[in-house]
DNA sequence: TTGACATGCAGGTATTCGCCTGCATATTAT
DNA sequence: ATAATATGCAGGCGAATACCTGCATGTCAA
């Protein structure tokens, strides 16, 4: 897994949207998702390309369509290999925090 | 909570890393830091106040130096109100894929 | 007070990013 | 066959990113 491209990938509002739409309809085309993002066809392509990249989204062939699936394997190994290891420590570097701050 | 400071932030490897290192040992300061890290420190610096400005991490001055501590905060934020949402449908969507796929 | 140390600030540069326009290709419908 | 539709590809452009160097400021210790 690529903790890299996956946080890149999330790291835009536009893809978050894009992943957002899928998760309402999964299976959408390009135009289909075009129609909700006020940006240019080609934008949105390059868009999900990352997506794609990133392994957040895969993509099948109908005819001239191309329908477009979320993939959630990459985000939940994001968050158990990473975000997890944070939240095992939450209360104690919270706890770090707050003294400090109190001038501990 | 700003979910795209925090997933921007997130999308760098050396800030994930001066994550790991304030999980190591919180409360470093910025020469701490950099021992560890191969560039300027002017460069860590700006990683670190990217990392600031999404409230990841809160510092505090003593005399001359300042010290780092991790805000586990807003990683708990993104996650709750943004991971979790593709985790409940996790397996639903891992469906879909897996069926497209198989040229359901 | 003076020198060493920790950090801050300004600016420069090459690369990447996010958007666009224009044109090409592939598929479906008439 | 032809026209409409859905997508692909190439290139351009301004803004943001990630790195750097050089110098300034603030703090501690001798």
């Amino acid at each position: 897994m690529h903790a890299d491209k996956v946080f890149k990938a999330l790291g835009d509002p536009t893809r978050r949207k894009l992943l957002d739409l899928l998760c309402e309809k999964n299976g959408q085309t390009l135009g289909e998702l075009c129609e909700n993002l006020d940006m240019a066809r080609q934008s949105a392509t390059q868009h999900l390309g990352i997506l794609e990249e990133a392994n957040l989204v895969s993509t099948v062939r109908r005819g001239r369509e191309k329908l477009h699936f979320i993939n959630p394997v990459p985000l939940h190994e994001v968050y158990e290999r990473w975000v997890r290891k944070f939240e095992r420590q939450r209360l104690s570097l919270l706890h770090d925090l707050k003294k400090e701050l109190e001038g501990g």
